[in-house]
DNA sequence: GGAGGATGACTAATGCTATTAGGATACTGC
DNA sequence: GCAGTATCCTAATAGCATTAGTCATCCTCC
């Protein structure tokens, strides 16, 4: 016994994703995983570092998915089209890969590595808030306000939060031209106290 | 053997939110509960329907607790300072209690009473907005957008989101004003197209 | 006050999970 | 072709949830 499989790291981290995908975050296990593979629980261990080393290298090829996703959003536009953009990339994304979505939203102190990837997706926002011509600390709280914003919408809308569906579109749309509206409101009035 | 204990399902509901609290909610297991109650695993499930009842009823204080603090801040209180204050309390209460609050971010369909429960947090919110005035839909988008934002800050400040924790509260501060200014923009401009 | 039923604790057992240790086999480089 | 390494395996340990079945204890009713 014991018939290679040509096992690489990226090959269980993409079997864990099919499986996030598939059946939520809670159905990867290393079992699962092996399972998919083909392949006994303790051989994965010669690819991946455990269960909690595979959650987080899930994790990070979602950010790098994700921000390829804004990235793209982004392009080419500027102002409150690019915003609209960027938060309809995000809202599309969790909605499409709300098990992935959901495994992004995590501490892991000491992890720099991850601290970093965490930090991609938001890049394309900070890029368009430049282009907005906000001021150095304005734009660092523009660019929470807008990601909370948006993630908490995305978050609760996953987490069926909202009740009943009804009218869910209209409240995202009127979210994002509020938070389009505050930030020209900044922008015109120049610096108010506070 | 078998010492009686005078366990009820609320003191199984207690034990598991101290654990919940103290050590957070991936440490919550019906091994650890019955350990902290002097009493063996199979002896809970005379009071408690396994660990995702458990976990459901630890929501649902959650949510009564949360709703009591919210009702509270809201008291007295009306337009901006009132949103002030719930903003406040919702973000202190997710600091105070990081465990328990993310503990109410999980859907329960087909649990009426949960998703009664799940919506109490929300009334105060809503009580305030009724007195500022805006209408049917708008009230609705006016909430979630509220409680979207608030929430995803928070959020991403309990799992570190936010990197350095430089300039949070100035950033929170941020967010609730613009909220406010939202709100008044749009009572101010009655009804605008989109 | 004592009998009897309900309750709440227990032990034992099953089956899932992660993880480590140690052994065998296929591939790779020389 | 052979040595060394990488990758698979089996075996084992330990922790978890959960069910079944047992027995003591408490409460109630007579």
């Amino acid at each position: 016994m014991s018939e290679r499989r040509g096992l690489t790291p990226e090959a269980v981290t993409d079997a864990a994703i099919d499986i996030v995908e598939s059946e939520g975050a809670a159905a990867l296990t290393l079992s699962r995983v092996a399972r998919a593979l083909g392949v006994k629980p303790p051989s994965l261990y010669s690819h991946v570092d455990g269960l909690e080393a595979l959650r987080r290298d899930v994790a990070m090829r979602t950010f790098e998915d994700l921000a390829g996703r804004l990235g793209h959003a982004a392009m080419g536009r500027s102002g409150p089209e690019a915003i609209r953009a960027l938060a309809g990339a995000m809202r599309d994304f969790a909605r499409e890969h709300p098990g992935l979505y959901g495994m992004t939203t995590r501490a892991r102190p000491d992890d720099e590595q991850y601290a970093a990837a965490s930090m991609r997706p938001v890049e394309p926002m900070l890029a368009v808030l430049r282009g907005y011509d906000v001021a150095g600390d304005d734009a660092i709280h523009a660019a929470r306000t807008f990601r909370a914003a948006v993630h908490g919408f995305v978050t609760l809308e996953n987490d069926g939060g909202f009740g009943l569906d009804v009218g869910v579109d209209e409240s995202f749309t009127w979210l994002v031209d509020h938070l389009i509206a505050s930030l020209e409101a900044r922008l015109a009035g120049a610096t108010r106290g506070n």
